[in-house]
RNA sequence: GCGGGCAUGGCGGAAUCGGUAGACGCAAGGGACUUAAAAUCCCUCGGCCUUGGCCAUCCGGGUUCGAGUCCCGGUGCCCGCACCA
């Protein structure tokens, strides 16, 4: 029999008898629940609302194990908020665009819309046997005609609001493949595919506006209190806001660059002005350019810049390197005083203004650049207890606060004075027809560049015209569908080598036009679909009011690497929907939570890496090794580490779920690691998750013959109390558990629960127990199947039956505690003496701090401590401690 | 370089507001049942002395009646951004 290990070991434990069988009960009750259209949600139902979204998979193939975990989790979260009253919308879809299927077409010469929906099958059929309560008659893929259509008509909106744009911009060029490369994908700049040097090319590209929204963008940050606080610090440094002042240098020789009068820079820190000992400006900076036209020593520095700025690694520990042009600025506030302008290496022509004055005693690249050209140190800043007189920079800048020196009208002034007083004075003195100086904000965040030289994508919908210009296509003419005729034997995208497809008529003029043929960033398809999942049937983008219904997404769960890039989009989409009239809110996320990776030990044999599959572990007093089933050699065991296909350790969701079905999967998942951090895949921990599986089974299947249906009379006590109180506790603490995610925890008190009641169902089977116990312990299992039921719903459903239920567990609303059996009447306090524990006094609950007291000192062992003193001092903490000190 | 996070038994982790450190699980060891195995059940399980203590939450200080938790200083690991003016 060729079964992987862990089939061939489930094939043994199923056969065994009276044992729950998953592989039977799994597909019985998906049908199920399938049937009863269970999970389809309404937009019309009058219940709260709930919308609970896992950022949707990538086609790729296969779901991996980082996919069970991300479900799992908004699966139990669905299912809880459902039985919770909640009407609840959970939708699935696919974020279908993208390289790997024009990479598999190349290879397969296969079309990628065929490869691609061939993987959507496959991984629809593999996510239903997880038992996910999803709303399966609201799916897409971003690649269907009917979503990219609606894409295509915001993009049009956007571009009538004049939040689209053109944009000549630098980008990474693949001379092999023909097409643009981001900048991961430059590798010693180098393509990564192709291997081809990459070439910076100049190209107009189609950018959304996003830096419009910088400062709303980051101001709305603060609000976002459900969201990490990691996630919010990566966007605010992201978005990147910094308060400077624009400075205008007079250029002393505006005769060497054509008549140029000003040399503008970005600065924070214009309070260092008369610490500037030099301008620097990028070699792609126009008047670099201009120089160079005339110095070829110049130009050929400015080329080796650009070559540099490829390869993102080099920086790290590039030396700074500068070339001085022979030009020079007058100081603003001294006529006489002239500073040389360098093109430096290390001065980026897209932020600011390509251009900056460097102040080399408060800055350390400034300072380095500095000490190479054997330019000007002048301290401008010292600590507020220094001695100016003897203050000296060596070979670090001083770059915090302190007190103005050597600055003229600034001398004993803060920076941040210093700061205010240079602006303000700036902003009063003319240069030409503008201020010399001029106060501005300044983000890091760049516009979004959205055109990608790719087939697999949505096309943009514009078409350009040599006598109207670029024109938008109209509605009507809409959607602009992606020929399928393409061929991939060829690099370069496919769409501008079809025969017809570019070929259009201007919708202006009716002149011949050519089609755009540069399609969106997948990013484009992944920033709005939540809102299209509130109503997908929609002939327009999204149905407003189902859309402002719903929106924003309650929780929101994926990945970390999705911190950045996709939630700032989305983000921004949000806010462009909202001004084109799609929808009316602002922040798409309310609550967001980010899930750690699917880690797993790694084997390595004498022929590379080894899957999970092919080995077998020994653990003998705590030594554990590996060893090849196929040959019995041993094989070293490597370090713990994501699932990857390269290291091999990766576990096949498919084989989980065969050998030990969907619900032992989801509880290992749940189980142990906290859900924000990685969790270790092992054998050991499937097993012990399987074992609790078939351990509940066993008790409330057998226990159900003999819990009759015994009514609970009021004044129950002894056993029967005790049993109520924990089941009634367990209730209220796992209810809060799931509200905060905390699903590691609520697992736990699920076995603490179990292992209470385990020796009094005994005593009822039995027969010894009396009718109050037999119906607390009724009650117990019915709460204990309804709290595991959003984790392993399919074995809660074989449960409730058996427990005589009408209905489906799935249906049943989550039970609400009784509080007075949650209040404990009796309290049992530690008791310190001296901050170090001594013994346990019990109270009643509403006791007063002179009873605890009295009865605290009443206590055998504090009295030995006291040894016949009297307390200085007795701190009484209710419901936590007394504290004795002597 | 800048910014952020984390550190608790053999392991994953609990400990809600500064109040009994180690819940719960895994692994391990011992036992019961069994012809045997699997499954199941019971016991032990931070360290050191022994029936009650002492030491223990990365290291060193501090605040406090009381610190895993707060403050200062250090060490180690992880993550994000990175020549951002």
């Amino acid at each position: 029999m060729d079964l992987p290990v862990s089939i061939r070991k489930s094939v043994y434990k199923i056969m065994a008898s009276e044992r729950y069988n998953p592989r039977v009960a799994e597909p019985k009750w998906q049908k199920a629940w399938d049937e009863a259209k269970l999970f389809e949600t309404q937009n019309d139902d009058p219940r709260p609302k709930y919308y609970v979204l896992e950022m949707f998979p990538y086609p790729s193939g296969r779901i991996h194990m980082g996919h069970v975990r991300n479900y799992t989790m908004g699966d139990v979260i669905a299912r809880y908020k459902r039985a919770a009253g909640f009407n609840v919308l959970h939708p699935m879809g696919w974020d279908a665009f993208g390289m790997p299927a024009e990479n598999a077409a190349m290879q397969n010469n296969t079309h990628p819309g065929k490869w691609t929906y061939q993987n959507i099958d496959t991984m629809r059929s593999q996510l239903k046997s997880m038992g996910l309560s999803l709303d399966w008659s609201r799916e897409f893929a971003t690649c269907d005609v009917e979503y990219y259509h609606r894409q295509q008509e915001l993009f049009v909106d956007f571009l009538e609001k004049g939040l689209v744009g053109r944009k000549v911009s630098k980008v990474n060029w693949d001379p092999v493949d023909q097409t643009v490369l981001a900048n991961e994908q430059v590798i010693d700049g180098r393509g990564w595919r192709s291997g081809a040097l990459v070439e910076q090319r100049e190209l107009a590209q189609w950018v959304f506006k996003i830096t419009d929204y910088a400062q709303d963008l980051l101001d709305s940050i603060d609000k976002l209190d459900d969201w990490p606080d990691k996630v919010r610090l990566m966007q605010r440094n992201w978005i990147g806001r910094s308060e400077g002042l624009l400075l205008r240098w007079e250029i002393a020789e505006p005769e060497k660059v054509d008549g140029e009068k000003l040399l503008e820079v970005y600065t924070t820190r214009p309070d260092t002005i008369f610490g500037a000992s030099f301008m620097a400006i990028a070699a792609d900076h126009p008047l670099a350019k201009k120089l160079s036209a005339e110095n070829a020593e110049l130009a050929a520095f400015c080329d080796e810049c650009r070559r540099m700025g490829t390869s993102l690694a080099a920086l790290e520990t590039a030396e700074k390197k500068g070339f001085d042009t022979g030009l020079t600025v007058r100081h603003p506030f001294d006529e006489s005083w002239t500073l040389p302008v360098y093109v430096a290496n290390f001065v980026l022509m897209d932020y600011g203004t390509g251009a900056i004055f460097g102040c080399p005693s408060g800055d350390q690249r400034d300072l380095d650049f500095a000490r190479k050209y054997d330019l000007p140190v002048v301290p401008v800043v010292m600590p507020k207890d220094a001695d100016a007189a003897t203050f000296e920079i060596g070979d670090e800048a001083y770059v915090d606060d302190g007190v103005m020196i050597n600055s003229r009208f600034l001398d004993g002034k803060t920076p941040k004075e210093a700061f205010d007083e240079v602006a303000s004075r700036l902003e009063e003195i003319q240069v030409g027809n503008v201020a010399q100086g001029e106060r501005k904000v300044q983000f890091r965040l760049r516009d979004w560049g959205i055109s990608r030289q790719r087939y697999w994508g949505c096309p943009i919908p514009v078409i350009h015209c040599d006598d109207c210009g670029i024109v938008p296509v109209p509605k009507a003419d809409l959607p602009v569908k992606l020929p399928d005729d393409v061929t991939f034997d060829k690099p370069g995208n496919p769409l501008d080598r079809h025969e017809t497809w570019r070929h259009v008529k201007c919708p202006k003029c009716g002149g011949d036009a050519r089609r755009e043929t540069d399609t969106m960033d997948t990013f484009v398809d992944s920033s709005w679909y939540f809102a299209r999942f509130t109503a997908p049937w929609e002939e327009r983008p999204t149905d407003p009011e189902a859309a402002n219904c719903w929106l924003p997404v309650d929780q929101y769960i994926g990945g970390i690497e999705h911190a950045i890039l996709h939630l700032l989009y989305s983000r921004f989409f949000t806010r462009a929907m909202k001004e084109t009239g799609h929808l009316d809110l602002k922040e798409p996320f309310k609550g967001l939570f980010t899930q750690g990776m699917v880690v797993h030990e790694t084997y390595k044999g004498p022929q590379g890496w080894v899957t999970p599959a092919e080995i077998r572990i020994e653990d003998k007093d705590g030594k554990r090794r590996a060893f090849l089933t196929e040959d019995g050699s041993e094989i070293e065991i490597g370090g713990i580490e994501k699932m990857s296909k390269s290291k091999k350790n990766v576990v096949d969701p498919d084989d989980i779920i065969a050998s030990y079905g969907a619900d032992t999967a989801r509880f290992f998942m749940l189980s142990d690691s906290p859900p924000e951090r990685d969790v270790e895949w092992t054998e050991a921990g499937v097993d012990g998750a399987h074992r609790f599986v078939q351990r509940l089974w066993r008790l409330i299947s057998q226990a159900a013959e003999n819990l009759s249906r015994v009514e609970a009379s009021a004044g129950s006590e002894g056993k029967a109390l005790e049993i109520s109180r924990m089941s009634h506790k367990t209730l209220k603490a796992v209810g809060g558990d799931l509200e905060k995610l905390g699903f590691n925890k609520a697992v736990a008190r699920l076995y603490e629960l179990v292992n209470a009641i385990a020796a009094p169902l005994g005593e009822v089977a039995e027969g010894k127990a009396d009718d109050q116990t037999t119906a607390a312990l009724r009650q117990a299992v019915e709460f204990l199947v309804c709290m595991f039921a959003p984790m392993m719903p399919h074995l809660a459903e074989e449960c409730w039956q058996v427990l005589g239920n009408t209905g489906m567990a799935a249906t049943t609303d989550w039970p609400k505690f009784d509080a007075d059996l949650v209040r404990e009447d009796e309290i049992t306090l530690p008791v310190q003496v001296n901050g170090k524990k001594r013994a346990d006094v019990t109270v009643a609950a509403g006791a007063s701090q002179e009873e605890i007291v009295a009865a605290t000192l009443a206590i055998d062992m504090v009295q030995k401590y006291l040894e016949g003193r009297e307390p200085r001092k007795v701190i009484v903490v209710p419901n936590r401690i007394v504290n004795i000190v002597v």
